[in-house]
DNA sequence: CACGCTGCCTTAGCAGTGCTAAGGATGGCT
DNA sequence: AGCCATCCTTAGCACTGCTAAGGCAGCGTG
């Protein structure tokens, strides 16, 4: 296998060359003829190679999953230590590429090596005192959640948001309690919807809540 | 305001117009030209009334969140129940319309309206106990959550996956474990990442998560 | 050596997209 | 009656993903 001959391009240039035109032009301006020509093609050449833009766009979910080095736990690693750990892989490697969140979320990822790497992620679960179900779901609702939190943080303003603290008299303004609303201090305290910070207190609380669900389990 | 004059069409009957013909055609077959037709008009003429199709989009996403009905707790509702049934009601509203959470994760929604609901929801949550910024973390999280989970909810089979049993035995025989690979018996055992179950165990493991936080903060 | 065959790429072009420009019709107001 | 704002039309631009058909290299075989 692997017997790249010699084409100019190969599916594996083409989503390593996509990849990184992303980060430039984004997922809306990520046209086939715009890679073609990065790729010193022209536009038909590509699809040698891929039957459509989806499969391309797959592969590079692919990558991007694949890149983010996940797998099971490291020996004398608390479950709690691993899942955050693969976690902040999982969103490292989606931020690292613009757009990348929207990329694996409309991708119909699930090569075998990805799926049998998740059946070992689960095997580690099980070894530690998970059911099989509640390993697939402590997974499966990590991943939804990073999956949904860098979407929004990946979300491109809009207009870009002109002086910050301009929107937020505009905010006392608009709302009941002035500048004394809840919202208003929550933002002044430092509180924020993305970013590091938020991100941890979420994954913090999705950990002690599987905490809570598994000791309630053992006890029973 | 509201002067609604007498106009063939206008911004209300569009994005109704737009949320049934998404139901028929999907996101990807919801173009200008097809609404229009819907509407009995040339596609040129919709552009009288927005700006751009995002802003279509960003109305139709806001009519969800709208009519998903959250807002602040009733009275005697614990914060736990609201949040349950704040994610629920947002859930449904979002697998109501197809691509429902596609439309909403694509919008910069924000109408004051919305701004003005959210604020009384943190002030809700303060009222029960809740720092201003644990309230804003608190509500962010989970709905991160419920849009990620719909989203790879409501995500297209790709290819109609043809009999289910067929493909468990394709894995039984890709996966170390064989039949016994901790994925397979999750799956066997009724375990799914998407559906009204995985949803709630999610919810579940947020809310409890998020009473430990709450509870952490207090006796500190 | 000439042949043909396969792998990779080209040119040309189709159907469809969001959106704009310019103008026509219809009504209410002065 | 005349004007003007409102709402819609026709025509068309630049662009999209993708297909059809052909060309041109390099290979193994007669």
């Amino acid at each position: 296998m692997c017997a790249t001959k010699r084409p100019g391009v190969t599916r594996h240039t083409m989503i390593e060359t996509a990849l990184r035109l992303l980060d430039e032009v984004g997922l809306d301006g990520l046209t086939v003829r715009r890679l073609a020509a990065e790729l010193g093609v022209q536009s038909p050449a590509l699809y040698w190679h891929i039957r459509s833009k989806q499969q391309l766009l797959d592969g590079m979910a692919e990558a991007i999953i694949v890149a983010a080095g996940m797998g099971p736990p490291r020996d004398g690693e608390s479950w709690q230590d691993w899942l955050a750990r693969r976690a902040r892989a999982y969103r490292r490697s989606l931020l690292t590429h613009r757009d990348g969140a929207r990329i694996v979320a409309g991708a119909a990822w699930l090569s075998p090596a990805t799926i049998q790497m998740f059946n070992d992620e689960l095997s580690a679960l099980v070894d530690r005192g998970f059911t099989p179900v509640l390993a697939l779901r402590a997974i499966a609702t990590i991943s939804q959640y990073v999956n949904g939190f860098v979407l929004l943080e990946q979300a491109k303003p809009r207009e870009p948001t002109e002086n910050p603290a301009d929107q937020l008299a505009m905010l006392a303004g608009l709302l009941d309690g002035g500048a004394s609303a809840p919202l208003l201090v929550a933002i002044r305290e430092g509180g924020t919807t993305t970013g590091d910070d938020a991100f941890e207190h979420g994954l913090r609380t999705l950990i002690e809540g599987t905490d809570a669900t598994l000791t309630g389990v053992r006890s029973s």
